[in-house]
DNA sequence: AATCATCGTTGCATAATTAGAAATGGCATT
DNA sequence: AATGCCATTTCTAATTATGCAACGATGATT
């Protein structure tokens, strides 16, 4: 495949701004990328140039920069899903008291597209923006499911099934026949299959035509979740899909001028 | 001053991707841009291979990628501000029924973090991430007003002011006697000086240190703004700042572990 | 049906850009 | 005053990107 290579090096090199680290500086970075201080240096300063990256003024140290939320706004903005979705998620939230998510499919990862009802205590680490392995999460399973044979194929192909916790699903058959009973019953289980110690209930969210364009969630710690709680969250989740459902497709129709 | 201009011209390539055309073909590119679309391909493959871009299934065309979404959740999870104030906006949304907005200053414009309160008929086209000229709105000049002489010479340096409408201030002394104004009383107003129709009433929110950090405004159509109203929603916007200055500050004194 | 136009994609030689080494100056610590 | 670490600049060799030409595919027009 035809690449630029400067142009991949470079956009790569912003991943090493991780949360947990969040400012870096020339020496750091080009210690990390194994690469010459002069180039990185050129690198970073274009970066800064066009608003991805910016020096903190006292440290001169490099962090992310604002750029990159001009951009994702506009991602956003295609996402109207998102708008319509985010009272529902707080509504259901306060009724449950749980962390509620909006996932798309991106590949063969879900991304995260709103999380509503925090204050928990004990709560998980996600966060919009972010990604994890589809076929191991109740979302993931419900986006999944609703895809052909081939298109499956295309995501799933080759790709080892990694085992992120004792329950994930690794096994491809298995994968398939649990796809095939969400088709049937309407919804998903994630049993602690991305984390340990995490259950969630997640339900399709459908377009105009039908097929599903997204999936919310409910999660609850392990320990919160008995099999009747199961049985009222899934009233739950699948209501509020529901009801996104219906404003989006109203809004699709009505959207096409 | 030395720079990768691969990369350069590979990110402004993203700029083309607005709002209103969010998806483009390598043809349309390519004559934008006004180079040769095998330079061109390379590139949108490139930003394809590392998510910035994805291809339309259908269309073939391309657009903004979910990886942006990814980056932009790190930066928002440094903006603690952000986090804070989001329900402090909610019920300044729900009390007012006007639109809330939360910005800070980079370089001589304000970025929008957060904006509450939407589902107005008559609203304003800003989004997150979006930017205005700092010296035209409530929110920048709260922010310029916290400048230091330098710091402000640094930020305004040379630019001229543009006539965003006539209420536009565009000479510097007439807006340094506005920032001294605004120092004095605590608040700012935006008189039209950005939109048409639009007024704003903004109030700073600071830091442990006592520094002004971000702003936050109510954003109000003109026609729905006596001069008692612009009372009222001083008072009210105001005293959100005060609170959400108060658990910033808690934040970060406890933060500082 | 057949032509024409447009599009995305690839190979290649040339021209331009980049990477690395070494050197400079700033800053803080010793 | 000396040392070490850092960011930044200059210079040249060597890699890299560019533009051209060409191909197959697709869809529109005649």
């Amino acid at each position: 495949m035809q690449m630029l290579s400067s142009v991949k090096k470079a956009l790569e090199l912003l991943d090493h701004f991780t949360a947990e680290r969040p400012e870096l500086s020339l020496a750091e970075i080009s210690r990390e990328v194994d690469a010459h201080k002069s180039s990185v240096f050129r690198v970073l300063t274009t970066l800064e140039a066009v608003g991805f990256l910016e020096k903190d003024p006292r440290s001169g140290k490099y962090r992310l920069g604002l750029k990159i939320l001009d951009l994702a706004g506009r991602v956003w903005g295609r996402h109207d899903i998102r708008q319509i979705a985010a009272p529902y998620m707080e509504d259901l939230a306060r009724e449950t008291g749980e962390v509620i998510h909006l996932a798309v499919l991106d590949g063969a990862d879900i991304v995260y597209l709103e999380k509503k009802g925090q204050g928990q205590i004990l709560t998980v680490a996600t966060r919009v923006g972010g990604r994890n392995p589809a076929y191991a999460s109740s979302m993931g399973k419900i986006l999944l499911a609703d895809l052909s044979e081939s298109e499956l194929n295309g995501v799933l192909g080759g790709g080892k099934l990694k085992k992120l916790t004792p329950n994930t699903i690794t096994e491809i058959p298995r994968l398939l026949e649990e796809l095939k009973r969400i088709r049937e019953q309407g919804f998903a289980l994630d049993n602690e299959e991305t984390f340990p110690g995490i259950r969630c209930v997640g339900a399709p969210i459908r377009g105009a035509g039908g097929r599903v364009i997204a999936a919310v969630s409910i999660t609850v710690p392990a320990q919160r979740m008995s099999d009747e709680r199961v049985r009222e969250l899934w009233r739950l989740v699948t209501n509020t899909a529901r009801m996104i459902s219906g404003r989006v497709a109203a809004e699709q129709d009505g959207g096409l001028r």
